[in-house]
DNA sequence: TACGCGTGGAA
DNA sequence: TTTCCAAGCGT
């Protein structure tokens, strides 16, 4: 059996993660705690593990069971989330605490169709968290599996239209036994010896099988459809800092771009952004500009600062205390914003 | 089906 | 410097 295979593999080099229950503490009968499970794997979507990590155990430590983080302040949990992505994850979050809080009696249901149906959870996760915390034989396909099930059949087809043929061989290969060590066995494999670049075929556990090994054409599958350039926008922030220390700052709108983040008040992000200071100041133009790169564009912002009296009122956003503010509690591009005004405040 | 949606590390 | 890419989901 290729599972077996697999789990013997995965019985040796299982990599140690905060929140997984390793094979040979499932075995002594340790279940997973659905919560961390479901935290976990919303926040790797698209995300490295190294990436995960760390805000995976600030999110444990300060909201240590799902009705602690269902009740906590939305500002809270998307200032915790800041520099992670994706942003509307975050959101999600919340939306499914709650509800799993208010209509599932405060536990994560087990069964696929019914994770399916909570927000944020998707065809992916629905199955892991089916598989790795209840242990359902579930086939979890994330990138890692298509990777590996496009090597090991040999599949031409480029993504994403060979997702569903991938998603059948993988749920071919899916055993009733251990199902969740398996789907992590099949994940891992794919992060580690069936990578992208150079994958390593000398010391897989599939190396027998795989067709593509044995034709010689791992190295370009899965093949891809091209993708589109990314064309490059400008834009054009306003940071106020008052004569007490507080920042102007505003709350993002729920939809769209770093949805619900704080950020610094400025202009759309266009081809010619158009000047709209949040208030009348004597504004001066940084030299730098902070440049960033989204999923879809390239973003070059330049950045006015200004003093201002402490009456100031500004058309839109509010001013934050010092002391409350904290620039890790803004999105990337933001806080990149923030690094360039260092050393630019003259002393009065 | 195609697109919008972040970020940081590797090559 | 630029491109690629990593445990996807919602619309």
């Amino acid at each position: 059996m290729l599972s077996d295979a697999l789990l013997d593999w995965y019985d040796r080099h299982a990599r140690t993660m905060p929140w997984r229950i390793g094979p040979a503490d499932r075995k002594a009968g340790q279940i997973p705690d659905p919560y961390r499970i479901w935290l976990s794997e919303v926040m790797l979507q698209q995300t490295t593990v190294a990436a995960v990590r760390d805000y995976f155990h600030r999110f444990t430590t300060r909201w240590p069971t799902l009705t602690d983080l269902a009740s906590a302040k939305d500002a809270d949990v998307m200032a915790e989330w800041a520099g992670l992505g994706y942003y509307a994850r975050a959101r999600n979050l919340l939306k499914c605490a709650r509800v799993v809080t208010d209509e599932y009696d405060n536990k994560f249901p087990g069964k696929y169709t019914e994770l399916l149906k909570l927000p944020g959870i998707g065809p992916y996760t629905a199955a892991a968290i089916s598989s790795i915390a209840f242990d359902a034989p579930e086939t979890v396909v994330d990138g890692n599996v298509e990777r590996v099930m496009a090597r090991l059949f040999n599949i031409h087809t480029p993504l994403p239209a060979a997702k569903m043929p991938l998603t059948e061989k993988a749920a071919l290969l899916t055993p009733q036994k251990r199902p969740g060590d398996y789907a992590q066995a099949v994940m891992d494999l794919g992060a580690t010896i069936c990578t992208p670049k150079n994958p390593a075929c000398g010391i897989c556990p599939w190396h027998d099988p795989c067709v593509a090994r044995a034709e010689g054409t791992q190295a370009e599958l899965p093949k891809k459809m091209p993708k589109k350039p990314k064309p490059t926008r400008f834009g054009i922030i306003y940071i106020a800092r008052r004569d007490d220390g507080a920042f102007l700052l505003e709350t993002r709108p729920d939809k769209g771009l770093l949805g619900g983040m704080l950020g610094w008040p400025g202009s759309d992000w266009t081809d010619a952004p158009e000047e709209n200071p949040p208030l009348d100041a004597d504004w001066r133009t940084l030299d730098a500009e902070a440049r960033h790169t989204f999923t879809h564009f390239h973003l070059r912002l330049t950045v006015q600062i200004a003093y201002v009296g402490l009456n100031a009122t500004p058309t839109r956003g509010e001013f934050i205390e010092l002391h409350a503010f904290q620039s890790s509690s803004l999105p990337t591009v933001m806080r990149k914003a923030f690094d360039l005004t260092a050393g630019e405040w003259p002393k009065s």
